[in-house]
DNA sequence: ACCTCTTAGGGTTGACGCGACCAAAAGTCC
DNA sequence: GGACTTTTGGTCGCGTCAACCCTAAGAGGT
């Protein structure tokens, strides 16, 4: 921990970021990320998660955010820890241990998106021959936001202020790649307590105009991360 | 990730240990951890997390493996990262980031421990005024060993090849610091499938002789861990 | 004014999981 | 043999959840 011997390794942090777009064929919202085509070796050409070196004077969540903000424009609300990944051999050269934070957008965000000369979005699950071990991280960001969808309200991280218990619903029918019963989804949600009824309602709809929600303020913090309050 | 800037920061790799003793007062199993002394500034004295310096030709469990066999004598089955830990604030001195891993040692394991002159075990649940950030991350681990005991078989790792129910339902009780009824813990270890009897017997009790079992070689991988296959 | 279409939103039912509790089984010890 | 202790199996009641019904409330066409 106090060593001072000179360590001839770098530490990088990278962002899975996930945002939800229409697939291409089937036009149904799914996971779509970003990723930066590496302009220098080694992986010249692949394409790679977003990242960067981390700063000596910014802490791990703020490189992340500040390297996503420089190469995407994105500024993500939801950003979370995911894994350390640091074996010796997952790099050809130099050793690197990378620090891989994941994100959620919400479509507010994801509309001021930039797409750089060498940035470019593609559907999450088809994402393959990346850069380094990055498909293996990226499976398992997949495998963590899919996860967590099910015990944890992080939906709420893709879906602007004010939404409806439909927009919610699309939220989590387009992660787990399902539809939902709507009546017995508006149960579940409504049980939790995660959201609150604004009073307001859509209008303008062909239909039933449906009531509109904020998630409870309540809870903003409410999820087991740490928060080192050293 | 490609950056050749000199980083000025050291990567450390520290790991919380579990393993189960008798609490000193009421007796019942409880969760215990080896705390090592500073023998050096920062935090001269204070109790710290077993850990060093990453190694340049390790990898990152290796490291906390290592690192762990060396302080402590013990080398846990049961390895697994917990979280990176990298606040600048973190060290009054340069700047670390500690990639924190947690482990679970058998009893049988827990025997070959050794008690070095600055090495002592303490009740996880009793731990205070450790150096740097450690007493949040020794709360993290804890919360983290309670909330996965409920979901993942990760007990199996407390106990020793051949096992009777009534062990195996020890350490749940130990963990989650509460009693368990025997017969609906046995229905719902039998039925998810993650044990196997071994047709014998503990033999020379002065009751009803228990079953023995084993844990299900089939799930040792099943766990959805990170394996850096790249 | 009325009908139709579409989605919101509420109700009911049956299967399942789980905790509380009871009962039988199988050994040792006296 | 009888008392004792722990294992191991059984039952019951409750809460949760998915599947499936229904009604409500608007817009738009005729």
């Amino acid at each position: 921990m106090d060593s001072t011997t000179q360590q001839c390794l770098s530490l990088a942090v990278s962002t899975v970021v996930f945002a939800l777009r229409p697939h291409p064929s089937t036009g149904r919202p799914t996971p779509w990320l970003p990723l930066v085509r590496r302009i220098r070796e080694p992986y010249e050409g692949c394409w790679a998660l977003p990242g960067g070196p981390l700063e000596d004077d910014q802490d791990l969540a703020d490189s992340a955010g500040a390297t996503l903000l420089r190469t995407t424009g994105l500024a993500p609300r939801h950003l979370e820890q995911l894994y350390a990944f640091g074996n010796v051999d997952r790099s050809p050269s130099e050793r690197v241990v990378s620090i891989v934070y994941w994100a959620l957008v919400r479509p507010d965000e994801d509309a001021r998106a930039i797409d750089g000369d060498n940035v470019e979005w593609f559907v999450a699950d088809d994402v393959q021959g990346l850069a380094f071990d990055h498909d293996v991280i990226v499976r398992y960001a997949l495998d963590r936001l899919r996860a967590k969808i099910t015990y944890s309200p992080i939906a709420h991280a893709f879906v602007t202020d004010e939404f409806t218990l439909a927009q919610l619903r699309e939220v989590y029918e387009a992660v787990l790649g399902r539809t939902l019963d709507p009546a017995n989804f508006r149960r579940q949600i409504l049980a939790q307590g995660t959201v609150e009824p604004t009073g307001r309602h859509v209008t303008g709809t062909s239909h039933r105009p449906p009531a509109l929600y904020r998630s409870n303020p309540a809870l903003s913090r409410h999820t087991l991360t740490i928060e080192e309050t050293s």
